[in-house]
RNA sequence: GUGGCUAUAGCUCAGUUGGUCAGAGCGCCUGGUUGUGGUCCAGGAGGUCGUCGGUUCGAGACCGACUAGCCACCCCA
């Protein structure tokens, strides 16, 4: 069995009760969206290698290790999104949207990336997302923030996540605090661990955030990207803060959050939890002013955040019910047609109906009993000749007689 | 990519120091007679014990490789 026809690793099939918890996360993002006016966006999964290698930075891990990057038949580079900011931005340029400033968009969709897999993260995962562009004030921050947490409010997560965020300051601002970081690492490179020796190359700010004791120690006293804030980034990150008080929405300041991808600027947060091991991080994001420069486009500001479905949906478990179908259970040949067209107009009148194909009364009553249903709708000779059914209730076991012309205003409404 | 743990019926798992050990519960199927499910009772069908090699008179049990899952690192949603 878990031999030959198992998925790729970490692909895997998403069964009717997973495409419902998935359903659910993706409806709550879709309904919070609607809610502040953002469109739906869906780009394709295949894009030119460059959309991804030039956004998201040639040093990042993503990049460098993680992409299913492969030359299609016509010889081109192409790669399955790793994520879908660079793609959104793409489509931005691509659709002349430029002048439709502000812009507000949310997508779901599948991602890839060649991770070793692990509970809540696999190499074909899910993300919801928003990405609001052209707006620069930290006004905007603020809302795409709340929306994360009205999102996970609206999927009763809240209290199992806490907001944490951090400013990574504007350009200038990096650049001092690069220097003065790496200044202060250089000194103490000797303490530091393997993997944040090449952090140090390649990614300084990475350190701060490693899980190692002895890096953790050496860092408490490393420089803080506070004390190297332009009075413009202070500003900036404080006005994000104040609005997420004003809203009410709690948030913990937080030096050690980072970006792993090149694009993000001033502020960055995360929704974690602590219920799902090491893969914590449910909701992230940030601002990303420069990524459409980088992408060859005009100077245009952005901020979003993507949230990963399965890890969602994990916590979200249990609760997801298909709504309760109405069996119906004809008995003999006559009974057998008028089912079928008494199924069938239910049906379009929006009722759940479980229809058996064969069976005798017994055998359809198990069915019945399966699936769950709220009620059977049974009508056999006896019944046909008095133009009636007799609707029984599933749970109470009581039985009624109605007109066979009016079943519907016995069922349960529907919503 | 690194380290560790795991891999027995559809699911959850038992299988003692290698020799009737191929099992249980749940689920599934069929009955308990003719138009009433959920409970109960009785039967039944499902596994070449992840794959491939090796050790041994003999391996589900020991060893190796591979594959996959899980945990941590790493990375990130």
């Amino acid at each position: 069995m878990a031999s030959k026809l198992q998925p790729i690793r970490g692909t895997r099939d998403l069964l009717p009760e997973d495409c419902r918890a998935h359903a659910r996360v993706e409806e709550a993002c879709r309904s919070v969206a609607e809610r502040y006016g953002y469109g739906e966006i869906r780009t394709p999964i295949l894009e030119l290698t460059p959309v991804f290698s030039r956004s998201l930075g040639d040093a990042t891990d993503v990049v460098q290790k993680e992409m299913y990057t492969f030359e299609d038949r016509g010889g081109e580079s192409v790669t399955m999104r790793p994520e879908n900011t660079a793609s959104v931005a793409r489509a931005v340029l691509s659709n002349g949207l430029l002048n439709e400033m502000p812009l507000k968009l949310h997508y779901a969709g599948p991602m890839f990336r060649y991770e070793r897999p692990q509970k809540g993260r696999y190499r074909q995962f899910h993300q919801i997302g928003v990405e609001l562009y052209g707006v620069p004030e930290p006004a905007g921050d603020v809302e795409v923030i709340a929306m994360g947490a009205d999102v996970l409010a609206e999927l009763g997560l809240l209290e199992q996540t806490r907001l944490e965020i951090n400013t990574l300051g504007d350009a200038e601002s990096r650049v001092r605090y690069r220097d003065a970081l790496v200044a202060f690492l250089r000194e103490r490179q000797e303490g530091l661990s393997e993997d944040s020796k090449d952090r140090l190359e390649r990614n300084p700010m990475r350190v701060l955030d490693s899980k190692d004791a002895g890096d953790q120690a050496l860092v408490a006293d490393a420089p803080s990207i506070f004390e190297h804030l332009t009075d413009e980034a202070r500003a900036f990150f404080d006005a994000v803060q104040d609005g997420l008080t004003a809203l009410g929405v709690d948030h913990k300041v937080n030096p050690r959050i980072v970006r792993g991808l090149d694009y993000y600027c001033h502020t960055a947060f995360e929704f974690i939890t602590e219920n799902l091991g090491a893969q914590g991080t449910v909701i992230g994001g940030g601002r990303y002013d420069g990524l459409m420069e980088q992408m060859g486009g005009p100077a245009l500001p952005g901020v979003g955040w993507a949230g990963g479905i399965e890890r969602l949906a994990m916590l979200a478990a249990g609760g997801v019910e298909a709504r309760r179908p109405v069996a119906i259970v004809p008995l003999g040949e006559e009974a057998e047609k008028r089912a079928l067209v008494m199924a069938h107009d239910l049906r379009r009148q929006g009722h759940v109906i479980e229809l058996g194909y064969r069976g005798n009364l017994k055998r359809r009553m198990q069915r019945a009993n399966k699936v769950h249903a709220s009620h059977a709708v049974i009508m056999g000779d006896d019944e046909l000749a008095r133009g009636i059914v007799t609707l029984r209730d599933l749970d109470s076991g009581e039985q009624a007689e109605l007109s066979i012309d009016s079943v519907s205003e016995g069922l349960p409404v529907h919503g």
